[in-house]
Formats: structure tokens, sequence, C-alpha cells
DNA sequence: AGAGTATATCGTTGATCGACGATATACGAG
DNA sequence: CTCGTATATCGTCGATCAACGATATACTCT
């Protein structure tokens, strides 16, 4: 409990709208413990091919396939064809990219 | 487009359910621009008045009120009784949590 | 060309979310 | 004690999410 002086007249808070919505739907495809584990686990490696995903987790090939789409379309994971595997790896520009925003937003 | 040397034995990812459920539970906070919108006008100020929040976006009362509960419970604001007003404030002890947290399970 | 394989998409179903108005609650003021 | 005020909760409804099995797609190899 520290001392909240409550103000009425807001300092001008920059309306960002861009930012803001970015941040609220990279944060929704962060949003679910199965893309948390997935991302978790590319990140532990250089790259995963698809199916070695499904199998280290207990979902259904095409739920993980939704989750994996989520994930990229947020710029969290890139895809690389491999015939007929896809190798997924995470995109750690965009994670640190979305680190600084948050942190941005917040002043913290 | 990087070596994405693709691998099928997976380094051993630290299975740590707890922080997994955390990271996905505080996303989902995040995961709505009203609430985005909302933390950011928080960290602008020491202190908001309930009332003055509902005033500066353009939602309902109750709406307002339900976005807030959800950043109270994920741990991101603080409320402080001013009868019969409330003053809201961000916890910025666990806004900073998040981030480290983020870092640390993504190793950024 | 045809078969095999890994991933993506589709269609469905139940669950959760987000918005609202209406109402309850809880306290201070008079 | 009653009234006014600010916030919280309730009930509802449409929208979006998460899961699955089934099937389509797209490329390789023979």
């Amino acid at each position: 409990m520290t001392d909240h002086s409550c103000v009425t007249e807001f300092a001008p808070t920059s309306l960002n709208e861009e930012e803001e919505e970015k941040l609220a739907i990279q944060a929704k495809a962060l949003a679910h413990p199965a893309r948390v584990r997935l991302l978790k686990i590319m990140a532990a490696q250089p790259g995963c091919v698809g199916g070695d995903l499904v199998n280290s987790i207990g979902l259904a090939q095409s739920t993980v396939s939704e989750h994996l789409r989520i994930l990229k379309d947020a710029g969290f994971i890139l895809a690389e064809a491999q015939r007929p595997r896809v190798c997924y790896s995470v995109n750690r520009t965009e994670l640190k990219s979305f680190s600084h925003l948050f942190g941005k937003s917040f002043s913290l």
C-alpha cells in the first residue's frame, strides 16, 4: 500500500492505438499454456519439425497446427518448408520487440 | 531466413507448468486493447479513480469494472478503497516480474 | 503418373469472452 | 436512519476460442 494520491486530471497519456492494438494482439497469442509451451520448446532448439512438436505435447495434430498458426501470425515464430515437413523456429527479434513495447507502454 | 537446422531430438526443455501457466494467464489479462489502454493511463498517474477511467474510455461502467477486475486478478493493478471511490494504480513490481518471466522463458 | 508423408484447412461442438443495462452493495454525509 | 454516490455483481446475448476427427493440399520418391 503506497501513497496512491489519486488524481482527477489525467496526465496526457499518449494514445497510440497502433501500438496498443499490437501489444494486445501479441499478448493474445501468448495467452494459452500450450502456446507458451510450444514457444519455450522452440526457443531451446535451433528449429523444430512440426510432427515432433505434436509428439511432445498432448494435443491433436490439427490443434497444434492451429496454435502454430496463431504464433506465426503474431510474428513470434518462423516457418521454413522442408517438404513434406516444416521447420519452425522462434523469431527472437519479434519476441524482444514485444518485450520492449511492453516496457515502453507502461514506463517500466 | 537463418540456418534453421531442424533437430529431432529435443534439448530437455525445463517443464515448469507453474510458470507457463502464470505467463499465459497474465498474457490473457493483457490481451484486450481496452485493458492495455487502461493500464497505460494508470501507469502515467500516481493513481486513478475508477469513474475517471470510465470517462476516459468509451465503455460502460460495468464493462470497465470488469476489465479492472481482470487486471487486478492478474496482479497488474492495486485497488485502494477511498469510499465511495476506489483508487487504482499499477503494480510496477508485477509488471516487471512479467517482463522477466517472459525473457527467462524464451531465453532472450 | 501414382503412392506416401507431413502439414493445413474444414466443420462441428462446447466453453469462454466482451458488452450492456439493471440492480446490489457499501460507505459517507446530512 | 435515510439518501446519495461510486463501484461491483448479475443475467443475457452474440462473438470468438479451443479441441477434435476427417479431409484436402502439396511436395518427394519410386
